[in-house]
Formats: structure tokens, C-alpha cells, sequence
DNA sequence: GTATATAATGACTGACTAGTCAGTCATTAT
DNA sequence: ATAATGACTGACTAGTCAGTCATTATATAC
């Protein structure tokens, strides 16, 4: 029954995905992921062939949740900056739903030296392309409707998904969260130098 | 004879400090370090009381050599945009040293619900207040001048040190490495939006 | 109603590693 | 020359968890 595999598939990623945001790659255990599912841990290993694939899945999800996100606010309208505060504020909600602190879930927090994080890094890559061509081209747009000063496109899409990156960073380190979402956008689009 | 006591202990610190930061907490081993130093596993917990000590220690190392490199910066001479500049391309310098790919060594990977790695953040969260308040006053100095817009200074700071971990996010994930130090400071003090 | 195929289970294994501790030995004190 | 020290060792224990597989349950076909 080709429906009632994809469920369960589906089932065990949606909850996989949440237990490695939270925890981690290391700290969650297959066993925890096949509880919170509700099936048992062999089920598990009928639909994916080891953790670290199932690992690989969650990230793709992520991604392709992620993406979806993205060209859904690149498709309304609204000015290029417009765009670009509405994927920071609605990228900060869904990871604040995902109730993660383990990051960007997560790239930067994994040695690539080893052959399981290299697969991982692999997969993450074109997905994090795909994001960032998406941003760049609306930075593109930006800059051709001057709006947005000539910079490298490329280099200002980076930025920004750090940027968004630091929202987070902001919220789980700083007591005082006084600091918010538009505090730092503004610092993005206008930058700590006074204007000449 | 407490010379040859502080000699082995932190010798054991130093290797802790470099490997954890290119593997991480999970995938490095007590053996790792005991072997990297030169001594046996025993000898690491006659100076060390588990693990998650000795991982400690090495963050609060890290941390005093982030804010070593800091306050030297900030007593040499030079305008604020400069001594941020410094700021960013020492501590570049000083994490490809170490050869990280884990990076901020790592906060934002971490699990806080976990006793460990609260006992982890809290160890962090000082001293990065420290390193924020730091910057925060060259900020203050450079708005003072007329050579920064007025903006919340801790913010600005805490963004700051975001971007300073954006450069190393590009190394790592961007193949072409044409992405500068430069250009990422560039868009800090200069902002996306055409200045109007 | 029986047979076959497919899906799911969970007890079990074995590799791995944090942490222990009885014993060693070079150095220092008497 | 003898005794005492304590830094250091490494084999060992105990716990964890990824991955397996013989067994059971469920669905489908005839």
C-alpha cells in the first residue's frame, strides 16, 4: 500500500525533524524519534538505512519547508525590501514553532571532515544555493528598481540568511529581548555608518 | 609542585580547546585530548571532574582569548570604524588557526534544555556580555564622533559579532571563495538600501 | 477460508566511550 | 640510605545506543 508508506515516511521525518532541531544530531536517539512517532524502532529502519539518512531527510525537509516559504512571499506582491522583511519574519516563526536552539539546524555546528557530515553538507548545499539564488534575484530586482545600493547579489543573499540567523541568536542569548526582528533588519538595510 | 600541576593542565586545555572546536563536543573523545596531549585519560580527570568541565574550561579559554585579542584592539589607537575593522579580521584570523568548523564553538548548536548545556551557556553568557559591552562602547564612541548613526549600541554590537560569524558561515558553504572579509564589513557599515 | 505478501515489532547484540581506581615510579624530604 | 609523595597510568566497568532479525500482525488474493 504505496499511501500508507508514505505516511508513515512522512510521520517519522515530520517528527524526526523536530527532535534533531531541538536536540541535535548526537543527543537524539532513533529511539526517541520512533516514540514520538509512535511506531517501533525497526519501522524506522524500513523506511530509511541508517540514522544519519534519516538525518539527511529531516534536512530536506527543512529546506523544501524553508523554499516553500520563500517563493511564496517571492510571488506576492510588494517592493524587494518589503519581500525581504516578510521571509525574516516568517522564517523567525517558524523556526520559534520548531522551538529549536539548535540553529540553522544545522550547518555550521558540524566538523565536514568526517564522511557523515560530508554527505550531510552535501545535501544541504544545493538547497542553501537554491535559497540563496532566490534571495539575490529579489536583491537583483532591488538594486535594478533602485532601491537597493550595487552590491555583489550573491554576497548580500549570504548576509542576509545570516543575518536572520543572528534574530535567533539574539533571542536565545539575550535575557533582555528587547531586541527585535525589525531592530536588526533596520541595521541590515541601513547599515551602522551615518549617512554623508 | 604546583609549576609542573598548571603545565599539564593546561596543556590539556589547549588540545581540549582545538579539537572540540574542529569536532565538537559529542564527536570528541576524552581520549582524543588525553592522546593529543601526551598524557593518559586518567590524567585528564585528575584535573578535570567529567566532560563537560573540561569542555567548559576550554569555551572559558576561548572566551579569554576572544577578549584578549578585544581589549588590545580597542587600546590601540584608531577611529572606531577601524578598530571594529581590526576587531573582525583578528578574530578571523585567530578561528582559522584552530581550524574550526564548529564554529562560535559553538552556542547556537547547543541544546539548552539539557543540565550540561545550560551549565555550558551560563558559563558563556558572561563572558559574552563581556565581549558585546566591549564593542558596544567603541559603538557608543563611534556615535559620539558623528562617524556612526545613532542606533541601540548592544544591539549593533551584538549584530556585529553576527556578522563576524557570517564570514566564516561563507568560507565554509560557499565553494567559491571569492566572498571577502571586506565586502561582508562593507555591507555591515553601509547597509543594502541606497542612501537617499 | 486459506495462502501469500507486506508491514511492524521489540528483544537482542556489539561497538563504543565516560569515568574509575589500584598500582607504578620519578622526585623530594628526612 | 630510606621513606614519603603525588603525578601519572591504563586496564577495567558500566552504561548507551545504532542497527539487526526472528517473530507476529495485518492486508490482499484466490
Amino acid at each position: 500500500m504505496r499511501k500508507k508508506e508514505l505516511k508513515t515516511r512522512d510521520k517519522i521525518i515530520k517528527n524526526a525533524l523536530r527532535i534533531f532541531a531541538q536536540k541535535g544530531f548526537f543527543r537524539t536517539t532513533v529511539d526517541d524519534i520512533a516514540e514520538a512517532t509512535g511506531v517501533a524502532k525497526g519501522t524506522v529502519y524500513l523506511y530509511f538505512s541508517n540514522k544519519e539518512d534519516l538525518y539527511t531527510a529531516s534536512i530536506d525537509e527543512h529546506f523544501n519547508i524553508a523554499l516553500g516559504m520563500l517563493s511564496e512571499v517571492d510571488q506576492s506582491p510588494g517592493t524587494p525590501g518589503e519581500k525581504m522583511n516578510k521571509i525574516a519574519t516568517d522564517y523567525v516563526n517558524y523556526i520559534t514553532d520548531l522551538r529549536t536552539t539548535y540553529l540553522p539546524f544545522s550547518f555550521e555546528s558540524m566538523n565536514l571532515s568526517s564522511k557523515t557530515l560530508k554527505k550531510i553538507h552535501s545535501a544541504i548545499e544545493p538547497k542553501l544555493h537554491e535559497m540563496v539564488n532566490t534571495i539575490s534575484r529579489i536583491i537583483k530586482d532591488g538594486i535594478g528598481h533602485g532601491e537597493f545600493r550595487r552590491v555583489d547579489p550573491q554576497l548580500a543573499a549570504f548576509y542576509f540568511l545570516s543575518t536572520i540567523r543572528a534574530i535567533f541568536f539574539n533571542h536565545f542569548y539575550v535575557t533582555n529581548d528587547s531586541i527585535k526582528t525589525e531592530s536588526v533588519l533596520e541595521l541590515f538595510f541601513d547599515g551602522l555608518n551615518k549617512r554623508r
